[in-house]
DNA sequence: CTGCTAACTGACCGATAGTCAGTAACTGAC
DNA sequence: GTCAGTTACTGACTATCGGTCAGTTAGCAG
């Protein structure tokens, strides 16, 4: 069985030597310039090789997607680890996404790429790339994040008047777009003097206002359920 | 000067039409598989043509972005008028973005599209297609939405510790992510039974209760400017 | 009718994702 | 050692699509 293993090794290290040179290329020219040429000249492979490993490009893209997915996780358990209540570990969280979006801005584009796939396109490939048994969300870097915000309903830290889930799909999707916003028009909002260095930390200001436990309060500012509200 | 009033309206009913083609083209086929072959059939002109009105797919692109956002203006103002408080104008507006989103989904993934270009492609484009004059955000829809909130700091409907555009900024960019989340993925998720309608009202109660004038508190909720909190 | 201009056309080009018939390298059986 | 079979790999080729441009048509002025 020797020889077996060392093939299959040999095939993962062309995979991933295929996935740093995609990376590379990425970095270089960004997402939409590479060219599958570019990548398997930077791989030392040729293009059709590319294609024995990954069907197209979103699959490359997707293989990718869940590489990140991975060095998310790592940084998310660390972050949670590094604090004791369900707040601060949402927080610590929170902050891990964002210092992850700069410290691998190459991942998140990808991991932007695959968000913004049509849900039809996004299934069919998760379906051919996921491994077997892997339940999509569970054993995701989002659990982390639904486990920090059901331990802050148990410790107070946090409201629960929503779900750990809806909480965290809300937290991920809401940071998606204000780092989005970062990355794709920061530059041009700089241009207007725009603050953009205090967006992240005004979101954080905002949601975690809203997280915080429910209480009585004073004044007009309850959110109302009533559409119509149209007296003052 | 009947002749070229005739010639002029002759011409911006072209380019109307290669609009309007375009946007059911991407109806049909979803804005990446849209070939500018398809437009020019069901717009009934050559392709020679649309490039003389367009100078490039993302100028048509940035094209439909701007009619949205005329539209988009259009509905802001509607919702605002139909309310008084700061606070009630920007829930308003937020649900007209929202509900805009379902009424015009070609439009609104045409948006998704220009928000997503990276900075210098996108300035490029709008300062060949921006009016001469027009000041990108001054007249934009998001104009309406920093309006509001400024009379909610007025009125005390809205916690006045961030500056209007900061928060216009974060609850456009944090609608986006939702709206994405829900366009992109929704039918993901609701394979995973998530609740995907709970999520928009989960944002806005989010934000509100975020949004809501500061008081003074109990409990352990307060979020914290340190960035090293591992003390519990 | 003639010459001029503006609008329009569609065959064509270059780039690029994806394919596949052919080749090379390796393996295990004998 | 050799040879048939298998696996991994190659790169020329195809199809598609965004974008171009030389040529055509239509309308107008003199």
């Amino acid at each position: 069985m020797g020889i077996a293993d060392r093939r299959e090794r040999e095939k993962q290290q062309r995979i991933d030597a295929i996935m740093e040179a995609a990376l590379e290329v990425f970095a270089e020219k960004g997402l939409k310039n590479a060219t599958m040429d570019d990548v398997a000249e930077k791989a030392e492979v040729s293009k059709g090789t590319i294609y024995l490993y990954f069907k197209s490009k979103e699959h490359l893209f997707f293989a990718i997607d869940m590489k990140a997915g991975e060095i998310l996780k790592e940084r998310f358990a660390e972050a949670a680890r590094s604090v004791k209540s369900g707040l601060e570990k949402v927080r610590a969280i929170g902050r891990a996404y964002y210092q992850f979006s700069f410290d691998y801005p190459n991942y998140f584009k990808a991991m932007s790429y695959v968000e913004a796939m049509d849900a039809k396109t996004f299934m069919e490939i998760a379906n051919e790339m996921r491994p077997a048994g892997s339940d999509t969300f569970r054993d995701s870097s989002l659990k982390l994040l639904a486990d920090a915000i059901e331990l802050g309903h148990k410790d107070g830290s946090i409201a629960n008047d929503l779900h750990p889930w809806l909480y965290a799909i809300l937290l991920w999707s809401t940071s998606n777009g204000v780092i989005g916003m970062i990355k794709n028009k920061g530059d041009f909002l700089k241009l207007l003097d725009f603050p953009m260095d205090e967006l992240y930390p005004a979101k954080e200001l905002l949601v975690e206002r809203g997280m915080a436990p429910v209480q009585p309060r004073t004044g007009n500012s309850a959110p109302a359920e009533n559409p119509e509200s149209k007296k003052n």
